[in-house]
DNA sequence: GCTTGACCTGGAGTGCACTCCAGGTGCCAC
DNA sequence: GTGGCACCTGGAGTGCACTCCAGGTCAAGC
């Protein structure tokens, strides 16, 4: 079992210092371990779940519905289906955001074309 | 050859009549016409564009990189080019943003099993 | 001619997610 | 034991993309 200081957790997860901060302030970190002299030190667990974070952030969960994901985290397992719901409800709108952005490639494509036309016409 | 009223067009394009009215204001929209009362008549043309920029802005190209696209737009042949290249360079982001999306939903996806597991377990 | 509703302007305010800052502390190396 | 760097805190500031507001104007219907 080994810990981590902020620098290496930022260096690991791609999150800022600044932000771990933040995320422990606002309560999605809520048991970060700390040294006698008062320094954070993280462990694996930690990083895994901000591992986890990453992957939600970066598919575009507010913050908002990460802060209820811990609340359930929070519930135990009392509240373990409630989490995998709200883990599946976000992967369908992944799901969505992909099909969204394939269909607006396939209209972005479309205009590459009519602005490739020597005319740069004003249609479509 | 019709002419639309801003909410009109706010119907059809699904930005904000404010939203149109910010865009005129920061120069993405700079050739709106007029009635003789004062209020916007948007064109057959304006409305193609904004169809432009509802793709651009769903597809997460900052405003900036808009700009710099209808500046392209009024070197008008000489900056065919230019514009295309433009549009070709967000292709490749957009095709880039589904592959780290996808990415993202295969690790998500991950996590959905290890949360099913009975025992919250802390890792991975 | 008056009401009403959509529209106009410039400018201020909002929400989100950080990011930065000042002033101070822990700790390792020399 | 002291220099220097990573770290600490609370709180202020930032950037983006809108969104809202007050106070006024246009125009269609009665």
């Amino acid at each position: 079992m080994s810990f981590y200081s902020p620098a290496q957790v930022a260096e690991k997860t791609g999150f800022s210092i600044d932000t771990l901060r933040y995320y422990e302030k606002i309560g999605l970190l809520h048991t970060v371990d700390r040294t006698p002299g008062g320094r954070r030190r993280f462990s694996d667990a930690d990083l895994g779940f901000l591992r986890l974070l990453r992957c939600l952030r970066d598919t575009d969960m507010p913050i908002a519905d990460m802060l209820r994901f811990v609340e359930l985290l929070r519930g135990g397992e009392a509240c373990r289906q409630q989490r995998v719901e709200v883990l599946k409800a976000h992967d369908r709108r992944v799901e969505e955001q992909i099909a969204q952005l394939r269909e607006n490639q396939r209209l972005l494509r479309h205009k590459i074309e009519v602005y490739s036309a020597p005319q740069p016409a004003a249609a479509s």
